[in-house]
DNA sequence: GACAGGTGTATTGTATACATTTGCCCCGCG
DNA sequence: CGCGGGGCAAATGTATACAATACACCTGTC
């Protein structure tokens, strides 16, 4: 896109995502396009990408608001983004080459760094797991799948507690992502797609156990 | 939407699902405007909202075509269209009422009736069978999943061979909705699971047999 | 005091003018 | 004759003005 549109669309998604713009709360275009300096037009084209993430909800007035997720609109991501992340793993397994599994492996040794003690990096480790995951995303070689997967990665949750994932949890990402590793040195998708479900699975149910009534803040899961 | 974005879509749609609008021809937006009688700012969004469901493509440099989908494109949406229909019919198992029970079940009733001897309606056919797995998508109760699935289900196929699907390929596809309704009278989420993706698997190869090497017409599958 | 109706204001939808970018064609040069 | 640069034309991006719509508040009446 080009400068103005794809700038109002980066930056009313972090307002969203940091929380700058409470879950719930009506955003206008006028506000906006002075936010962003920028006018409506822009600004209304950004609102229509946000509203397709489901980052932005409209009413049937067409007024447009900051989507608030229920633990159950958490819980349906994370279903449809186990099924498609495991599709992603199998089809990955059969296609990665020798040269990205390498990144895989460099990208698990980074997180491995991330997590070491005593002074535990979570900003790396977020971000080597991002990568880690985009990098299997890529491999699958579905832009189909690719953007489906795009619209159900950015979550709503609680960014305090996010940070605050014991170390445990992280260790076993880590572990998981080892395994994953070993099914797609073997070639094996069947072996990829059960450990990538089983990821998934266990990144939501750390998610359950710690968001049980919390208020939602948009941040990054680390799954 | 309002009226004339909503129109604008919906006659580009058209436009593109006839084939009028041949696939991978450019598509201008002021052409497009005068065609629908309305300025370009709706027409802007409308390519956008097409654009998301895949039947726009767009350059680098922001130019709009009719979008031509290659085999593996095909096959692509197909593998992902069977994995959320299976979770929707998984879904669907433990939520369905018995109203809507009922309403599957006509909708059967009205799906074979239109295949009967001596003159099968196609057009309705399609119709009882968009009917029938829109049922089970609403029951599913998943918005994400609707949309998704909504991305994946209108496909480039060739009209013409899709009118000649064979009696015997529709008898079979009433025959896995039969099936599939048993697997709902049970409640029983992986039989319907199972059931849902032989059919669209099937649904996949009746396709590619039918179409090797023709040119890609858009038109609906009859799955 | 509560509800209905209406008016005013805020917000979104559409059209149009203008700016910017891209693609294409032609001309000139090697 | 082929290749590269420049300029023109067309298409897209952005801003702004105006129109339509929805919400909120306020008032008047029962």
């Amino acid at each position: 896109m080009s400068k103005a549109s794809e700038r109002a669309y980066a930056q009313i998604r972090a307002m969203i995502l940091s929380g700058e713009l409470s879950s719930g709360s009506q955003i206008g275009e006028i506000q906006l396009a002075e936010t962003c300096g920028v006018s409506r037009t822009p600004v209304r084209e950004a609102l229509r990408r946000l509203e397709a993430e489901a980052l932005v909800r409209r009413t049937e007035s067409q007024r447009s608001f900051v989507a608030d997720w229920s633990l159950d609109d958490v819980e349906d991501a994370f279903e449809l983004r186990g099924i498609l992340e495991a599709l992603a793993a199998k089809r990955a397994a059969a296609r990665l080459t020798v040269e990205q599994l390498a990144e895989l492996s460099a990208c698990n040794s980074r997180l491995e760094r991330a997590i070491a003690l005593p002074s535990p990096d979570i900003v790396a480790f977020l971000e080597a797991n991002r990568h880690f995951h985009a990098i299997i995303t890529d491999a699958a070689a579905s832009p189909r799948l690719a953007a489906m997967l795009a619209g159900v990665t950015e979550q709503p949750v609680v960014l305090r507690t996010a940070r605050n994932y014991d170390i445990d949890n992280l260790r076993r990402s880590w572990r998981e992502h080892d395994e994953l590793l070993a099914a797609f040195a073997a070639q094996d998708g069947e072996w990829a797609h059960a450990v990538m479900t089983a990821h998934i699975r266990r990144a939501f149910h750390t998610y359950a156990d710690a968001h049980r009534g919390s208020p939602a803040v948009f941040a990054e899961a680390a799954e």
